[in-house]
This record gives structure tokens, sequence and C-alpha cells, in this order.
DNA sequence: GCCTGCGACATTGCGTGCAACGGCAAGGGT
DNA sequence: ACCCTTGCCGTTGCACGCAATGTCGCAGGC
């Protein structure tokens, strides 16, 4: 009874169980404070406890999990979290923009200019902005050429996939968030690091600003 | 009780095989490029292969250990990730410190300033310097209040245990190394959050300095 | 009526067996 | 002589079973 074909739906997995547990918890399907049992999971994605067990503490060890007891839920932020989290981000994009504007290679400038360009055909679709603001940034962490300020990047943005809703969706953050971009590659281009990490320090900034009004409900959401 | 009994050695095993590898690479057992082979470690630690490869998978997702073809070996760190680490580390340890001047309580500054005078006597006695130095960076980092920050600065000192030696061992560079951390708590105690994020920052890129030397025989080590 | 102790269940932690994969070496072909 | 093929062996990936443990509910006593 070792056959593979134990799977009941005929969801082939293509990808291992880690990388679709975290897809699921990225897109929402497994919400902050959810239990997440082992044997569920195994049915659900037709494999074995063996890779969800190891899954699992590898999403442990990363925070997005934490411990309820014995079992594991999906890690849930607080306000103070929040701000902690905010904190680093800004302090570390800061500095990949700073390293971006002294290493990127012109053609990685040049990528960063058309996606300026490129997303503002996206303004009013904060679902298609909060993925274009992800590559954007991401394409800033790649510029900085150093691959540990990458790696805990994507540690901080998994953290933040935590957060229910993109600061994005707030009314007119979109195009705001859109002009500072450009003022970053702007920065970026005239290879002038000091400004660059401060131009990326006060979006994060702002960013920060908006979720927090959008938790108090200050402003509206457009989703 | 617990019959576990099924350890061919007494050997009994306090803590899970994720602390026992972790602490064997911090001290230097496996070292970068070594080969670490499930069923030995099983044997070695007197568990089955199921702990051992979920420790493993962890350290990987740690960057501790990276894929050889199929199989794991200990990280090691080439010249240009030696610079990229320290960059981060500056930046992040930076951080620590600019919030340790505005967060800490008194007692938590109190306790640095007595490390700080406590230290003074294990000058010449680099293994002893050396754990002492972990400490202190270590009660700098609670100090900020920010657990992210403390997780993600774990992280980087994690991979410079993948470092041979500290650069403590270089001839003359604990004196220089107390002198800093005396700037970095006076900083503190003013709550002077500028100038001890630069006072520490300043410490890392001298650590750093000393480490290019050590590894460029420019200097030598007392080890 | 509420607290407490006990028991059943759900779930995790770990051990073990088996199949698949990849590397390596030996042998044969060009 | 060199390269390509092929089979063996070491090692990993995964499934499954069993034991241990925490949790919850229920019943009984105070």
């Amino acid at each position: 009874m070792h056959a593979t074909g134990t799977q009941p739906l005929m969801k082939a997995p293509m990808k291992d169980a880690y990388t679709l547990i975290l897809e699921a918890i990225d897109m929402g399907v497994f919400k902050p404070g959810d239990r997440l049992v082992e044997s569920d999971l195994a049915e659900r994605f037709g494999v074995s406890r063996t890779p969800i067990r190891e899954a699992l503490q590898r999403l442990e060890t990363q925070s997005l999990l934490a411990r309820d007891g014995r079992s594991l839920i999906v890690a849930s932020l607080d306000h103070n979290q929040l701000a902690e989290l905010y904190v680093v981000r800004a302090e570390l994009e800061g500095l990949a923009a700073s390293l971006a504007a002294r290493h990127a290679t012109e053609e990685e400038v040049r990528v960063l200019r058309d996606m300026v360009d490129d997303d503002r055909s996206l303004i009013g679709d904060p679902q298609a902005m909060a993925r274009a603001n992800r590559r954007f940034h991401k394409q800033i962490h790649l510029a900085s050429h150093n691959r540990f300020l990458v790696q805990q990047l994507d540690l901080v943005h998994r953290s933040m996939a935590l957060m229910a809703t993109t600061s994005l969706a707030a009314v007119g953050r979109d195009e705001d968030a859109l002009r500072e971009h450009d003022a970053i590659v702007s920065a970026i281009e005239k290879r002038d690091a000091t400004t660059a990490g401060e131009a990326l320090r006060a979006h994060i900034s702002k960013a920060f600003v908006t979720r927090l009004k959008l938790d108090s409900g200050e402003v509206e959401s457009t989703v």
C-alpha cells in the first residue's frame, strides 16, 4: 500500500509540502491563529505526515508558526510586534536601497525604472499593486547584491504575510507609494546611497502610518 | 518512567537533536564543508533518523547547512559572503544599540555597565573574552526590546559561528574591543541613540578589519 | 453547585522499513 | 587510450505504526 496514488484528489503535488504550506499561509488560506494539524494537512496535500512535520518545523523556525501548548498555530502579530517588525524592516530596506545605489548594475537600475513606469497603469487595483510592489522591493533587495540581506528581508516579508491586508488598499495610498518608488529609483539612478536609503526608510514609515490608520479605521480600505 | 531506553549507550539526550547539532556546529565539532550523514548523527546522538532529519532541515532553513548534491554539508563563508554578513551585522547591531539607548530599563543599562567592568579581568583569555563578548552583545539585543531584531541578530550570530576563530584572538584586539564596549555603554547611559548606533557600527567595522587582517596573516593570533 | 480527579481521545514524537535517486567504479565498445 | 554505459551501493525521502502525553469532558464527592 505504498502506491503514491494515495491522494484522494488528483492534486498532483509538484511542489514539496513546505512550499505548499508556505503558499497557503501567504495566500491567506491559513490565517493567524489557525491550528495546523499534521494529519489534516497530510490528507489535504496527499502526502504522509512526515514531510508535513518537516515543513511545519521549518516554518516554526522562521516564526511563521508558533506553539500553542503542544500543537502549532499560525503566528499572529499583536500591535507591538507590528511596530517592532516595521522598525526592523525600515532599517533593512533602507540598507538595501543604499547598497543598491552603490552596487546595482545599469541593467538592474533600468528594470527598477521600468517597473515604476509600468506600475502606473495598475493604480486602482490594490491586488495587482500589491504584487507589483512585492516585485519592486524584491528587485531592490537583489540589486543590493548582498545575499544575507536578501535572506533577512525574505524573512521579514514572510512575517508581513501574517497581516491580512496590504496597506496599498488604503484609498490614495497607491499613488503616494508610486511617487515614493519613483523617488527611490531616482536616488539609485544618481548613485546617491544616502538619499536612497532615506527615501526607502521614509517609504516604509509612511506605509506603517497608513497601516496604523487602516487598522484604527481612520482611513477607508478599497477592499 | 519514560522508558526511552532504546539507546545503546546510556547517553540520555536531555536536549533535542536540533540543539545538539547546533551546539556541535557552534563548538566547531562540525566544520564548514563537513558532510552530515543522517544515520551517523542518529547513532552518535542515540536517536533515530527522524529527529535528525528534522533538525537538519531546520538548520538548512537558516543557511547553516547547504546542499551539496543530495546531501547536506556545513555551510562555509567565502570572502564575499563574509563581507556581506558584516555589512548586515553592522546595520542590525547599530539599530539594536540605538533602540537600547531609547528603550533599555535602568537595570539593563546597569547590567551592561557591570559587564564592561567585569570583563576587564578577562583580557588575555580570548576564549573567555569571546564568551563575554557574546553575552554583552546579546544583552544589547535584548535591551532593544524588539523581538524581531533579536531574532534576526540571532541568525546573524549563528552564521558567524561558521567562522573558525574569533577576532578577539588578535593580539591587542581584546583591549580595543573593551574600550569600544565602554563607549557604547556610555552612549546608552546618556540615552544618546545616534551615538550608540554609530559606536556599535564602528565597533563591528573594526572587528571586521581585524578579521580581515587575521585572515590575511597581517596580525598574529594568540591561539 | 462547584471543584477535583480520572479516563478516553486526539495528536504529536519517534522508530523503522522500503523504495527511489545519485554517485562511483568497473567493464566494454569505439 | 578515452568515453560511454551499466550495475552496485550509500544515502536520502517517505510511509506507517506504536507509544507517550497533553486535553477535554464527565462523573463523583465535598
